[in-house]
DNA sequence: TGCAAAATAGCACGACCGTTCGTTTTATTC
DNA sequence: GAATAAAACGAACGGTCGTGCTATTTTGCA
């Protein structure tokens, strides 16, 4: 269930069509209103999504957009399926080609930034809807949530794999590193969407390469000792960096 | 015609009380609507204060919470601007009593990371903040945004003090610095709050030590900087403070 | 204690919201 | 072609929102 859901085909085939030509008139709108729904709650959120504002950008009335979700919920849930699909074509897919290991996190890693650079006018909902959402609980919370923990596993078993390869350290916390990959990415997310700042690709990039090189050579202390907190202890009192898995 | 103010000369001195006992009630009032507003915008964003909920919250009328701010904006402006003021008082104060260099921002951090969890319910009004205002100007944005670089401004001011007196290494670059530890909040934040997660926190200080070793002992690439990373790097933490430069 | 001024309440307006419902238009099938 | 189902429309409802008025109460000071 990791990617490219396949739904069984019950009726005659051509349901496989679901979107774009050939479909019937009903689901092509529902498309069309959905890409308009996407570029909308990119911009003012998934709260801020309205049946008004997008009947008006697809110049049909409220009750014609409507009637294709049933409620405003089941649009906002719509919006955040079709995001997440995109961003499984559009950062998931093209790096599941790489070869496994480092090459593949990289990749992952890159068209991560890549997405989050080019939607820096648009936004992106996982994280947006993170911060709407947090203190919101019901069925949108819970279909986002979803769709972010199955992007972060992902991201997880990338880095699981990488270590399986000798690609990273054998004490390499997956999870942790995960945490500070996706801090990268929301420090991005933050510094170019809302204070405009320039440099913030390059400082993502930057921070990465330096995250790697750590969870590759190890620190510049003692070689690679499991649980050898001699030197390492000199960072203070808080745990060794070394945690056991 | 905006709101009618009494533009008389100021009263006498006690205009300096602005807040708390002994003010006039119009200013204790205010307070207590600020004091609600700033919880309800921290739950609901600052997009979704509404003047209506507020005087429920306080038990008075629409217009008696209207008429302390004029406008929704104004509203919204004094609930960033009192969040601002809390934010310096419980992170940035108590920090600044700590020795220069890396104890200062350590615990600069610290405070940081505690704020971020002990509002585990109630949400940072500077990260949300980004994200519902990062596509809509006006002078919400930019009160938010100001005082959001005057925080990160603080922080790299506190990472090139530790750097002049040799706590970091030399070639630190502290905007790289102050992204990569902006990237450790932004995580937690996520993690704890959205995704409930328990054990962002760790991560978060685990992270962070692996960052400040990273630039106090530096990493394995050759190095060519004439200044020694090794002696001094030892980073003893806040107990013990190098000898200043 | 009295009185001006400040603080608050009450009410109404217009705008927008999601939703419902009956009707009309459009598309598909026989 | 007619028959039928799907799609879109248009008007209306109940609701909340911010805001502008005018009264009324409360407060602080002479």
């Amino acid at each position: 269930m990791s990617h490219a859901l396949p739904q069984e085909a019950k009726p005659a085939a051509d349901v496989a069509r679901e979107r774009g030509r050939g479909a019937h008139k009903g689901q092509q709108t529902r498309a069309a209103i959905l890409d308009a729904a996407l570029s909308l709650a990119s911009q003012m959120g998934i709260e801020g999504l309205s049946i008004g504002a997008l009947a008006e950008v697809t110049g049909m009335s409220k009750s014609g957009v409507f009637a294709h979700f049933g409620s405003r919920e089941e649009l906002q849930i719509s919006v955040i399926r079709e995001y997440h699909e995109r961003f499984e074509e559009e950062v998931f897919l093209p790096a599941i080609r790489q070869p496994r290991g480092l090459p593949r996190l990289r990749a992952l890693f890159e068209n991560w930034v890549a997405k989050v650079a080019t939607e820096i006018d648009s936004g992106c909902i996982y994280i947006s809807g993170a911060v709407e959402f947090d203190d919101r609980p019901g069925p949108v919370r819970d279909a986002l949530a979803g769709m972010v923990v199955t992007w972060h596993g992902s991201l997880v078993r990338a880095i699981r794999m990488a270590m399986e390869m000798g690609h990273l350290r054998p004490d390499t916390d997956p999870m942790q590193m995960q945490f500070e990959i996706h801090g990268l990415i929301l420090a991005l997310h933050h510094d170019a969407r809302f204070l405009r700042s320039v440099g913030a690709v390059d400082r993502a990039r930057t921070a990465f390469e330096r995250l790697i090189q750590h969870y590759t050579l190890g620190t510049a202390v003692a070689p690679s000792g499991p649980a050898a907190p001699s030197g390492a202890a000199a960072a203070g009192g808080a745990k060794a960096p070394l945690a056991p898995v």
